[in-house]
DNA sequence: CCGTATCCTACCAGATACTG
DNA sequence: CAGTATCTGGTAGGATACGG
């Protein structure tokens, strides 16, 4: 899906290439897990526990997981007060922040036509995946 | 990730609860795949071929199974001309010009900010998926 | 040209158990 | 509280061959 580019500095990113580094963030964005992060971290600055209480079903392995991967593209920030018991805090970097605007617009534009998007299909109120 | 909720009528929207649609359609819709479809049926229908070409990297398989889904969801409509050889052209439904301002929106936001996004960050550049 | 049908593999991601 | 580590199965998705 993604291959390194001859030289990233002299290509102009496009994410319908394949050697392009914006497919690489595009995948890692577009993640739902991401997403439903990114999502999350609007307003406030949340913890461990906190992320996974508001986003009913991710896994501790993958909300943790999810957040590392989103550090290394500087979408967010970890704050370890040092503490103990521990207390980790995550925010949105100035980045992040840019992104979550797209990100909600989509996000609440599903909610809002979700109805108009399942009409006429039983069969999507059918389908079901575990957990 | 997606259960099947008691009534959907009576329920609200949310992407952040697993048992809602929102969460089903949100999965449907963020795939790398998909947003690449929707977002390359920009201005003009687009057969199948066209789709190959201008998606670097999908195979004749995701393409299709893809496109049947977003026509689940009424984001995309198929038209088949019924010629020999077959000429089917494929389009964007008013939902799916909808929600395609939003997924430009996110595609674009990713091209302008990608050397940002991998700034300090060679191991991005090593980092390479197969096809 | 526009697909389907198989086969097969990698890795995504859940379950569970353990740690500072 | 906020994680790691390990095991494992399911499935996304590639490769290939065939068909109208």
């Amino acid at each position: 899906m993604y291959e390194l580019p001859q030289d990233i500095t002299q290509e102009k990113p496009d994410v319908f290439r394949k050697k392009c580094p914006a497919r690489y963030l595009l995948s890692r964005v577009s993640g739902k897990w991401s997403m439903l992060i990114v999502d999350a971290l609007h307003n406030k600055n949340l913890r461990n526990g906190e992320l996974m209480r508001i986003i009913e079903g991710i896994s501790q392995k993958m909300l943790t997981q999810t957040l590392r991967e989103l550090e290394e593209i500087q979408l967010v920030k970890r704050h370890d007060m040092q503490t103990v018991p521990p207390h980790v805090e995550y925010e949105l970097t100035e980045l992040g922040k840019s992104l979550r605007e797209k990100i909600c617009a989509m996000d609440r534009w599903i909610e809002e036509n979700m109805l108009e998007l399942i009409a006429n299909n039983p069969s999507i109120q059918l389908k079901r995946n575990k957990t």
